[in-house]
DNA sequence: CTTGACCCTCACGTCGCGTGAGGCTGGAGG
DNA sequence: CCTCCAGCCTCACGCGACGTGAGGGTCAAG
């Protein structure tokens, strides 16, 4: 008989493994008044009997039920307890935690798919909302190269709160940005002329807006590479031949104009 | 200009109305580290940058998805960081505990009506395991009376976890013990007999393993009411003539050798 | 007599703040 | 000038149900 119950009471340990619950919960338990032994050794030891058994059992259902103990210690106490109605209760807070934790996941799903595919739009949507210059292997490509950088993160939260009429907004600023550059290229505006400063500004809020906040020295990359990279600058130079160019001039000189060598600016 | 920032940063009222946390949230980041103002007045204000404002949305942002604000620092810290592979990973957590509450929705509803019927079988599957001489609507009856009593609660505890089959065993065990107070009375025993009591305490057990726990002026309450309630006294008579009556008696002579009075023995 | 498993009582840590207490600060009005 | 009041500050405890040691007795077996 190595577990067999000294008749009058089991010790801690015995329920514990009896009825599934931590020694730890069973001094909570006592300490809080909710299922004190009624029998102790002379040790110290705490003894359960059967009548305490019951209880401890009572208690453990109840709480596997997501019950606090406090309201567990309302049903057992009193027997006229609304048990039902506490079950009720208990029942409908379950539901809207099950509720919120949805709609939860569901966001999570979207940010998910904001930091992987960068762009929560159809093909489809793509195309009709970005125009025939679009290529839908963008957003796969710049997750490609700046995908680990906290800037793409930034521009994942933010594309997760984006449908078609936000997109359609940044892709009609975009575009009326453009036309604004290349306006003012043919009028020959001059790098430095207070109204190329102002479309640089312009620019940076635009692109802020649309991506993630862009400082002075990360334009100036943003410029360079507009000229350097080819897809950048088919771009520019389909809207008007030397666009790329005479842009990035135009942030350079802005640049400048702010403090700025524009040859050693560094994008972090 | 109420409220139009002295332009090199907003107080903690000022963000916490833009942002909709708290101010004792934005005092806990700050506490933690976790998002900290670049600047103070004189006098200790806070004073959060555009670029602390930045942050701070990232914050909210994680935070409404439900990632701890560990998590949360580990992502915005490290520009490496696997921010999908953290976001899948919480997606899996919720998914979890929505699994949880499902089940313990389940198991509510499974208590609530155990508490409200007292049995969870159909009409159909009542008449196949108790037989012919079982009245649907004795469940219904019984919470009606015993509803607001701690047994009815230990009861329907138990019923919860009962199906068909545990129903059957106990619809087994109930004829067993009938057909042995039967017999028993037929063959003469007698109340006070070492059998009689035998009898008893099998009778004890098998009520106590079936509906709740029962104490020996309880069993006396019992015995009474089966001799005198027309439909318990109906059910031991179609056994046996004169059985609820043998019965009581039993149990009567039982409880006076256990030192108990059956004439003011009382229910709790 | 020792070993090792079991028990005891403190008492702090968890997680993300809520909620005061007690006391400055800063701008508006008298 | 003073006062008022909203807003800010720093502690510091509280929550819920225990987990997790620390430090030390107890008990049956070898």
């Amino acid at each position: 008989m190595p577990d067999a119950a000294d008749a009058d009471g089991l010790t801690v340990g015995q329920v514990s493994t009896h009825l599934s619950v931590t020694v730890r919960a069973l001094h909570h338990w006592d300490e809080i008044g909710l299922a004190r032994p009624s029998l102790r050794t002379t040790a110290g030891y705490r003894l359960y009997t059967a009548a305490d058994l019951e209880r401890l059992h009572r208690i453990v259902v109840y709480r596997e039920l997501g019950l606090g103990l406090d309201r567990i210690r309302a049903v057992l106490d009193d027997p006229a307890a609304d048990v039902p109605g506490a079950l009720r209760a208990q029942r409908a807070q379950v539901a809207e935690r099950i509720d919120r934790l949805r709609q939860l996941s569901a966001g999570l799903d979207r940010m998910i798919d904001a930091h992987e595919r960068g762009l929560l739009l159809t093909v489809e949507q793509q195309a009709a909302i970005f125009g025939p210059g679009w290529n839908p292997d963008w957003p796969a490509q710049a997750r490609q190269r700046y995908g680990d950088t906290a800037q793409w993160s930034q521009y994942a939260e933010r594309s997760a709160t984006r449908g078609p009429q936000e997109w359609q907004a940044i892709s009609d600023a975009v575009a009326s940005l453009d036309r604004a550059l290349a306006d003012a290229m043919d009028a020959g505006v001059a790098p430095g002329s207070p109204e190329a400063n102002h479309l640089v500004e312009r620019h940076r809020d635009v692109f802020a807006s649309s991506y993630f906040p862009l400082s002075r020295q990360m334009q100036v990359c943003l410029g360079r590479r507009y000229e350097a990279d080819p897809a950048f600058a088919a771009h520019y130079d389909g809207i008007r031949p030397g666009l790329a160019r005479w842009l990035r001039r135009v942030i350079d000189a802005s640049a400048r104009a702010h403090g700025i060598d524009p040859d050693t600016a560094t994008w972090a």
